[in-house]
DNA sequence: GCACCGATTTGCT
DNA sequence: GCAAATCGGTGCG
């Protein structure tokens, strides 16, 4: 298994984010294909890294290609992907493929469909915790997808921004795509 | 210093 | 469909 190298994160975010739909994220034994993404830049009003560096997303402005990880709602702790500085690919949705029972003992539940449709669920199914900020990933290439683009979800920001990134049809992603958003092949 | 809010999920009405 | 859980960052006085 050969993993994406820095230099293919070190890009825009949009054009990572539509990129790694299909790719598969492996963590610790766990994992599976990535299928649903969110691209968020430095001059983005929704974006973590809009008002500069600071304590809580200084990953955000290390190396491409690490984890950027967050608390969302004191809850929850939601993966990002580094692209270029000041710039992240939010992991909303990924296909279990292995470590299913681990992601299962995690989640507490076994429905394949229910572990990781959804940021906070795929932090917790993955395990994800804040000694993983700034750590390294791998995520590998995977087989091309239909993906699917359309707003962003549960922003208040740049609403009609189209940088969420899903497989067409997929069965994990957290919600269905509205019907042609925009469609994009690769 | 303090009140408000969010890149969410879950359970109950 | 709606509100609770829960906490660090942000904005204002």
């Amino acid at each position: 298994m050969t993993c994406l190298t820095p230099d293919w994160f070190d890009r825009d975010a949009p054009a990572v984010a539509r990129d790694l739909v299909g790719t598969v994220l492996s963590l610790r034994g766990a994992g599976g294909r990535i299928v649903e993404t969110e691209a968020y830049t430095q001059t983005d009003p929704a974006s973590h890294s809009f008002r500069g560096p600071g304590l809580r997303n200084r990953s955000m402005f290390g190396p491409p290609g690490r984890a950027y990880v967050y608390r969302s709602y004191g809850i929850h702790w939601c993966l990002n992907v580094v692209c270029r500085s000041g710039e992240a690919v939010l992991i909303r949705a990924i296909e279990p493929t292995h470590g299913l029972g681990l992601m299962a003992a995690r989640r507490g539940m076994s429905a394949p469909r229910a572990l990781c449709s959804g940021p906070g669920k795929l932090g917790q199914a993955l395990g994800i915790g804040p000694e993983d900020d700034g750590g390294d990933l791998c995520i590998a290439a995977g087989a091309p997808s239909a993906v699917i683009a359309g707003p962003r979800i549960g922003i208040t920001r740049a609403v009609d921004v189209p940088w969420r990134f899903g497989e067409d049809g997929s069965p994990f992603l957290s919600r269905p795509f509205r019907e042609h958003s925009s469609l994009t092949a690769r």
